[in-house]
DNA sequence: TTTAAATATTAAGTTATTATTAACTCTGCA
DNA sequence: TGCAGAGTTAATAATAACTTAATATTTAAA
């Protein structure tokens, strides 16, 4: 299940902080980037496209409020995760912080724990799930290798099986109409019969051996952890 | 186009604190509910289905990380944004809620100013506009999954029954004729008996449990909460 | 209060939808 | 060529959803 790094980029113009920070997320598993001043962070910004970053406010060339608005204003960095950070702990500049757009506001100094433990819960929240390997309960599905493991076995699914449940499983909960599966997996103008479906359900069901697809009667079928 | 108010959930055991909280959150606009103890908590989150919910640590009957526990691993609290609040400012326990799946750790004392600019910012991060769900205090149905939630719970029901619903539901209060809802549900060449229908509404009130449906005799039904 | 109409309730009957199984076609490959 | 697996179809079984009908209860008007 191995996910392209997440990338986080810190914006800090003083080098110890940078380079503590830096270890202790790349320790964490994270992909670390960094930035001494305002505008190396949003050029920074720009070519990485991190999931988060970790902005000081107090910079040269552009503060960190700055960067922020700059950012939050391209829609390019709507969904990037900014946390704020600073030696000033005043409520006024929390406030500010976090009315410009950040998404969390930690002041200075924080132990690396608390920071990597903040992050984590960002992430938790706010990382959109990328396309690619889902992670169920007991259940995964890798697109790239049409394999899905349950419960630690590797089962091997027909190109067809897959493809209708990686479909019910990338949005859980939510009920496929039989002609949205149709048009998705088998595409719009090819002409099966309505049993044609179950069949494959079936087959999945019995393969996975975990009671996973729900019927919707009269409606569809959905997928369920 | 009026949204309904967002409801932010306090729970403190400290009168003066659940006081205090009350109205500034009140004066920001939000809906305010409040709860003394962890068992309070559960008992009004499962009512009320909050937005948001302020947890204070330290509470009677059960402690707020138990609380955010029972919460995380019901999927009726997956999305609701769960905020701690603690007298323990150490490390510890900071990482400790954090990890338990809150969103958010703030430490006493705090200025309300910061909450409230912090629950904002998690609102305008989190807050997820679902499309096409109907949230009443305690039901919520979502057509799109099929499901209807009764404080917490997930009930299902039959397609017919599940479309009768969302009809009424979808426009509490207004009076649905006998003519409009066979129409709407059933189309206008369909024909079936007067009964089907009353079978249907005893089905659903059946189903959840709580009188949501109003008969108005000679008329049709009306949905209430 | 009585009465008639409307609705509620219940259980049984009917239909529609899905599950299952097996057979058949097609394709690629040894 | 013939095998093996994927995909489809078709026939039958099973099941859940829906409707009906019979009876009971409620409601509002007389």
């Amino acid at each position: 299940m191995d996910q392209p790094a997440r990338k986080v980029l810190i914006a800090d113009d003083e080098p110890d902080i940078r380079e503590f920070l830096q270890y202790n997320l790349s320790a964490e598993g994270y992909e670390v980037f960094t930035a001494k001043d305002g505008d190396e962070t949003l050029e920074k910004a720009k070519r990485i496209q991190p999931d988060l970053i970790v902005l000081d406010v107090m910079m040269p060339k552009k503060s960190g409020v700055e960067v922020c608005q700059l950012l939050r204003s391209q829609s390019a960095f709507k969904d990037t995760i900014i946390l704020m950070l600073t030696a000033l702990n005043d409520d006024g500049s929390h406030i500010k912080g976090l009315e410009t757009g950040a998404d969390d506001y930690i002041g200075k100094p924080i132990s690396p724990k608390v920071l990597v433990s903040r992050i984590n819960a960002l992430f938790r929240r706010l990382s959109k799930p990328k396309a690619g390997v889902l992670n169920m309960d007991s259940i995964s599905i890798d697109p790239e290798q049409y394999i899905v493991t349950v419960e630690g076995k590797e089962i091997s699914l027909a190109k067809k099986e897959f493809e209708l449940l990686y479909l019910l499983a990338h949005r859980p909960g939510r009920v496929f109409l039989r002609n949205e599966i149709l048009n998705q997996v088998w595409g719009n103008d090819v002409i099966v019969g309505d049993r044609t479906i179950d069949v494959h359900i079936r087959k999945i069901r019995q393969k996975l051996g975990v009671d996973c697809i729900t019927t919707v009667k009269g409606v569809g079928y959905k997928f369920e952890v």
